[in-house]
DNA sequence: TAGCTGACGCAAA
DNA sequence: ATTTGCGCCAGCT
């Protein structure tokens, strides 16, 4: 069911998405480092949750990927997201990036 | 208000 | 190199 009007979203809520808006075309960072920078290092479960929520499709989700290179899951499809990834240059390997590009504070 | 869930991370086996 | 288990946190029912 729709609802009329928009919960109040959590300050932490609206740092990480802050953060993911900010990260360049072709680079990537990890969930941890997108926690880390909101504040909570170890709110890293929480940032997937936050993502799957999608509050905007304009924030660039799927440069969010895991620490262990797997580019993580994706509302719209896996498949989906690692497109999108090597349309920004990046070469991913069954479903593993190779190389992690983050970059440093914008 | 309390409990359950998940787009994770990391250590251990 | 892989797989399994446990911890952690915010959001949702």
């Amino acid at each position: 069911m729709k609802r009329k009007r928009n919960q109040k979203i959590s300050k932490f809520t609206s740092d990480v998405l802050r953060v993911v808006s900010r990260i360049p075309r072709g680079y990537v960072l990890t969930y941890g480092e997108v926690a880390s920078r909101s504040g909570n290092p170890k709110a890293c479960r929480a940032v997937g949750t936050i993502m799957r929520k999608n509050y905007n499709p304009k924030i660039p989700c799927h440069r969010v990927i895991a620490q262990d290179g797997l580019v993580g899951g994706y509302n719209r499809g896996r498949r989906r997201k690692i497109l999108l990834l090597r349309r920004e240059g990046l070469v991913i390997k069954k479903g593993s990036l190779r190389q992690k590009k983050s970059h440093a504070v914008v």
